[in-house]
DNA sequence: GCCAACGTTGGC
DNA sequence: GCCAACGTTGGC
């Protein structure tokens, strides 16, 4: 199964936030970017991925999942876009910050290092792993 | 608050 | 269809 990660400000979108929307989710909407329109295109029900804070915080603090898959966004006109819907799964006993990340070079190629822009992006087995044992997650 | 990187838009 | 200009994102 595929891993990913996804970005989000916690001023606008917290991971408190998607803890409170429950099991029920929430549709991961607003994104305008075709390659994580692409990504969110490809996802399953059932894979995981990293809830990321940007700009404040900067770091992986939660795992979420897939709990439907992408959908067009009522709101884009054209249909292009969409999103699928994620619920909040795990905590991080401790947050894993994009300066841990950096400094080790076994996960110098992750996208979030690599293209720090993309919004929604994929995490290889790998990353997951070791991002997850940074975290202080059981493997 | 600044600026680099990237994506998108629009003129040709 | 190309590419310059512009806007946005996100780390610092």
């Amino acid at each position: 199964m595929a891993h990913w990660l996804y970005k989000s400000e916690p001023g606008v979108w917290s991971w408190d936030d998607q803890v409170a929307k429950g099991e029920a989710g929430t549709y991961w909407d607003g994104v305008r970017n075709p390659l994580a329109n692409k990504n969110m295109k490809a996802m399953e029900v059932g894979e995981r991925g990293f809830f990321y804070h940007s700009n404040e915080g900067k770091a992986v603090v939660g795992v979420v999942e897939v709990v439907a898959t992408w959908a067009p966004d009522p709101n884009d006109a054209k249909g292009t876009y969409g999103a699928v819907t994620l619920k909040a799964v795990e905590k991080l006993p401790r947050p894993v910050t994009l300066a841990e990340i950096k400094a080790d070079p076994r996960l110098a190629e992750m996208v979030l290092v690599k293209n720090s822009r993309l919004s929604v992006q994929p995490v290889t087995d790998e990353e997951w792993a070791m991002v997850r044992a940074l975290g202080g997650l059981e493997p």
